[in-house]
Formats: C-alpha cells, sequence, structure tokens
DNA sequence: CCAGGGACTGAACATGTGTTTAGTGTACTG
DNA sequence: CAGTACACTAAACACATGTTCAGTCCCTGG
C-alpha cells in the first residue's frame, strides 16, 4: 500500500485485502501484519484482537459502500451491476470484501443489506407507481428475491462459472448473464400462468400468514 | 445415530452433520469422533485423514442425491424446492451438505452443480419447444441463472432472511417468496423492454463472444 | 489353545495461530 | 536534559487441532 499512511491504516487495509480474498477465518494475522509491512504484535496493540480487527474493517467498508450506493437516490439491484463493471479494482475489492461478511453474517453486513433491501423495496414501489413495472403481491419479498438474486450473482460458486466457461466470477461471466437476466425480467420465463395459479392454489390451502 | 451402524458410517454419518451444519473448516475431528461415540484416532485410523474423510462424505452424499435428483427425467430448479419442501430431516441434511460443498468447491459438488445445470438445460429446452416456455437468446446462460437462483435461495444469508422476518432460511421463507419468484417467472416485473433493448445495445458496442 | 490381524484407545507430538510480555527506540514535554 | 508516552518489535506463551504411536482387546483361522 501507500507508505506515507498511518501503521494503523496499512494493517487495516491489508486486512480488508486478505478478508475479501480469503475470508475471516483463513486469514491469519501474521499474513496480515507481512502485507502490511509490521509485526504480529502491532496488530493486537492497535486494534486489540483480530474480531475487533474485523469490525474495524467492517465499518470502514461500509462507511465507503453506503457513502456511494446510498448517496443520491435509492439503487436497486442495478446499480450494484453497475458500479462492478465500471469501477476499478479499488471498487472490486469493497464489493468482494462485503460479500465476504454477507456470507459471514457479520453485524455491519447486516446493515448494508438491510439498506439493500429498504431500497430496492423503494425502487420496485416507485416503479410499480409510476407504471414501468408490474405490481407484486409480495413487494417486499420482491426485493429480498431481488437483491438475493444479486447477491448470488455477485458470490457465484466457481463452479457455475465453470459451466459458462470460465475460470471463476468475473466481468465476462456477468455480460454472459446481462442478456439473460434482463430477457427474464420483461417477459418472464412461462408463456401461461398455470404454474403460478397452481402455487396460489397450493399456497391457499395453508395461508400460514396474511398482513 | 443408529448403534448398529458400524464405527466407519457412523463417523462419517456424524462428519456429514457437522460438515453440513459448521462446514468443513470449523468442524474438528474430535468432535466428530464425540457424536460418533468414538475416539478421534478412530477417525484417522478408517480414513486417513480429514480431507480423505471430507471425500468420502462428498461421494456419499453426492450418490444419493443423484440417484434420487437424477432418478427418472430431468429436473430443473422447481424439483429442488419439491424435494426440500416434501422430505423430513435427512433430506434436508443432505441439501445443506451439498450446498455447503458449493461453497467451497469441491470436485463432487462440482460435478453436482454440472448435472443440475445440464438438467436444467434440457427442462429448458424441452420447454422451448413445446411452447411452455419463452425462447431464449442464450438458453445455456439461463439454465446457469435459473440454478444459481436456486441454489442462492437454499443458501439464502441469514441477513436477507431476516429482512423477511425470519431468523434463517427455512420452509417458511421459502413459501413466502414462492409467490414472487412464480410472478417473475410468469409475467417479469419491467412493462416495457426500455432496460432490455439498452442492455442488448451496451453489449453489441463491445460483443466478447459469439458462438 | 494360540498366533495374527484388525478395530480401537489414551497419550503424546507437531504445527499453526491468536495473544501476551518485556523491552527498545523515539519524539514530544516540562 | 529528564522523563513520559507511545509506536513498535522479538520472543515466548497458550491453546486448538490434525496426526502419530504404542499398546489393548477381541475375533478368527489353524
Amino acid at each position: 500500500m501507500c507508505s506515507d499512511l498511518t501503521a494503523q491504516a496499512k494493517i487495516r487495509n491489508a486486512a480488508i485485502a486478505h478478508f475479501a480474498r480469503d475470508g475471516f477465518g483463513k486469514t491469519n494475522l501474521r499474513a496480515v501484519a507481512a502485507t502490511a509491512g509490521v509485526s504480529p504484535a502491532l496488530v493486537i496493540h492497535h486494534f486489540g484482537s483480530k474480531e475487533k480487527l474485523r469490525s474495524a474493517c467492517d465499518e470502514h467498508v461500509l462507511g465507503i459502500l453506503v457513502r456511494r450506493a446510498g448517496g443520491a437516490r435509492p439503487s436497486g439491484m442495478q446499480d450494484l451491476f453497475r458500479e462492478y463493471l465500471s469501477n476499478p479494482e479499488e471498487y472490486r475489492l469493497q464489493m468482494r470484501y462485503m460479500l465476504r461478511a454477507i456470507e459471514e453474517d457479520t453485524p455491519a453486513a447486516a446493515t448494508f443489506v438491510e439498506t439493500l433491501v429498504e431500497e430496492s423495496e423503494q425502487v420496485l414501489r416507485a416503479g410499480i407507481a409510476d407504471g414501468s413495472m408490474r405490481p407484486s403481491s409480495d413487494v417486499r419479498a420482491l426485493a429480498v428475491l431481488t437483491v438475493l438474486n444479486s447477491v448470488a450473482t455477485l458470490t457465484m460458486p466457481p463452479s457455475l462459472a465453470r459451466a459458462l466457461g470460465h475460470e471463476q466470477f468475473g466481468p465476462d461471466v456477468l455480460r454472459r448473464l446481462a442478456l439473460p437476466t434482463l430477457e427474464l425480467y420483461t417477459h418472464g420465463l412461462f408463456t401461461d400462468d398455470a404454474a403460478l395459479k397452481a402455487a396460489r392454489a397450493a399456497l391457499d390451502d395453508s395461508p400460514q400468514e396474511e398482513d
């Protein structure tokens, strides 16, 4: 990293890079200290413990992401992809970090996900109101669904990427999936509503909830 | 587990349960040995190493899953959900194990995913041929997309489940998402094809691939 | 009965890793 | 200059965990 940073910042940046690449569990403090050019003891001295280091990284990355994503107007799933495709390595790293944090269910990640769902729901309601999107029987669930699919695409398992002929997820895979995704979102997949009617009928048998 | 099983089988079942619940990395052999009612050394004695134990579990679970899922006719994503909703704890455990294996990109999981994509593609092509599904510009990518969304739903991060008011993924969450999912798959989301046309235009600038 | 082999165990070993400790240098402060 | 505070380090510590070792039990074949 840049040598004009304070050691604490260098450690945090090194940790973010390692956590993003290998995950929290498989990252060891000695490796973080090495890429920060620092002794392992100093990591503890500045952050107290590995867990607190994670918290610091979480809040740092979360701060950057919400400052960008939630800046102007509410942003749906497509903004996630746009950001990923357009921006340089730096943003991709933070994205990857956040996705890892979501997998490991960090508090900061939970806040971020909640924000994503909230904004996605706003986008959906606005789209339905102005007629550009179809009304839904459960807008909240639809918002969760779109966020889930977005996150899933970005965290695509290597085995699925391989099914498309790539070694792992990357811009190429995303470009390949863009068209089928949008075709699905504009025309649907089924030509009739047999499956939908069947599901409605099946769910009426055990309503389970009704708000 | 049942006490009339051979110790080797008891160890393997215990390992499957632990790997499914905690993942391979966070599972330690002493815990596996304990729930199998056996000494840690015996685990090594029978399987050679933790890694080989994982391989044995992978092949065992994979065998069960492909024997069920790929049994009669090719099964798409919906069969995954049906199996999950209808069957008892046992099948849910194996499902969870397989999803963990997919996340950790095990060889057996890769084979399983490849099978899923292949069968999904067959279902799509059959549906397009008989007119029940809309033609797609890239059936293979669409197959990957449907499998991805299915796997994502089943591995839903707790933070997203919480956005729906549940502590973690389970049958309730799946039921809640079923209707919006099918609405999306029958009617789509957008009322016009502006986004689709825009994407087509954007992709024409950098074709990247054309088969 | 007895010799061999395999299932099985308790204990120890090796290693990786988070953390502590004691100490060093350095820069600011009175 | 004295001293205090703080960044920083090498080394050791503590502990978890995969694995090995030596030995015990028991069953089976001769």
